[in-house]
DNA sequence: AAAAGGAACAACCGCAGTTTT
DNA sequence: TAAAACTGCGGTTGTTCCTTT
């Protein structure tokens, strides 16, 4: 990485003693040298005076923030290194499947609304979900060779990538629940309470909302609900088991497993009524392009 | 081992809404 | 009340890392 100088960290932080001052008379912004400011990829050191910084005085207030402590950044940079990296609750590391098939259900309902879905995904910022959604999502789409926002492409998330996610998190708690006998309980009706947990955090009335289309701020996960257009899977194909509407719970997830198993065996390749792809990019079937999905 | 290409991540920009002076 | 400053959001671009050839 790309270093600073030859400052030495401890006279970096010495800013601090400084700041009090420096915030209670913030230099004017005229006075600023705009020419100065730096750019790029943050160092280390700029790193630690801003934590430093933050942990003594707190954050907000990010253009006499930056002045204060010294560094030759803009508010805003210095409030996106901090949100998007810095901040001690941040959690780091692969997008969980749980978390992917909260982003997927989220994204279906609010759209390109990143910090709304943030919210509800706790140590994620909404870069890291937007960023999530371009090169996973997209990268999907693309292969598909449909468009993203296209209803087509919605229905596979919600009657194929879903279904899927939902086998997986099963999966793994099973697998867990083997590696550790002591925590059988790990079972499918564990990786439902799960879900009904998530459900109640985004819908925290105590009736779970059993139709589509509910308003903006209040949401429940609700993977089952019959497709709201059949741009995409014809009712020959998928109306024998898609009949009403589903608000997650138990028996939903017993039916993923079985919907996801009938509908493999119900829809060829061509039910899907996808356009004509280049399978051999995509692997031997179609379910290997799922497996770049779930790959991490 | 090196080059090329792609994927993933980090950071910046412009704009709109909100707060402060 | 208006202007200036600040904050937050979504889109876009740049950089780094990894994989493939």
């Amino acid at each position: 990485m790309d270093l600073m100088g030859s400052e030495t960290i401890s006279s970096l932080l010495e800013v601090d003693g400084s700041t009090d001052a420096c915030f209670k008379s913030p230099t004017p912004p005229s006075m600023e040298d705009d020419s100065d400011l730096r750019r790029g990829p943050w160092t280390v050191e700029e790193d630690l005076i801003l934590m430093n910084y933050i942990t003594t005085h707190g954050e907000g207030r990010w253009n006499s923030l930056a002045r204060c402590a010294g560094l030759k950044r803009t508010g805003k940079s210095c409030r996106l290194r901090w949100l998007n990296y810095l901040r001690p609750d941040l959690r780091r590391g692969n997008i969980t499947p749980q978390e992917q098939l909260l982003i997927l259900e989220l994204h279906s309902r609010w759209g390109n609304r990143w910090s709304k879905i943030a919210q509800h995904l706790p140590g994620r910022t909404d870069n890291e979900i937007k960023n999530y959604w371009r090169t996973r999502v997209q990268k999907h789409a693309k292969q598909l060779k449909c468009d993203v926002n296209s209803q087509q492409f919605k229905d596979i998330m919600r009657y194929l990538w879903m279904p899927r996610l939902v086998e997986r998190i099963q999966a793994d708690a099973s697998s867990s629940a083997k590696m550790d006998p002591h925590a059988s309980v790990l079972t499918m009706d564990s990786a439902n309470h799960e879900f009904e947990n998530m459900n109640q955090n985004l819908n925290p009335s105590p009736e779970i909302s059993t139709t589509t289309g509910s308003s903006s701020d209040s949401v429940g996960v609700q993977l089952w609900s019959p497709p709201v257009s059949n741009s995409c899977l014809t009712d020959g194909c998928i109306g024998q088991t898609v009949e009403q509407n589903y608000s997650y719970s138990t028996q939903e997830a017993q039916f993923a497993d079985s919907w996801s198993d009938s509908f493999t065996s119900l829809c060829s390749y061509n039910d899907l009524g996808l356009p004509d792809f280049d399978m051999g990019g995509l692997g031997d079937n179609f379910w290997n392009v799922e497996d770049i999905w779930l790959s991490q």
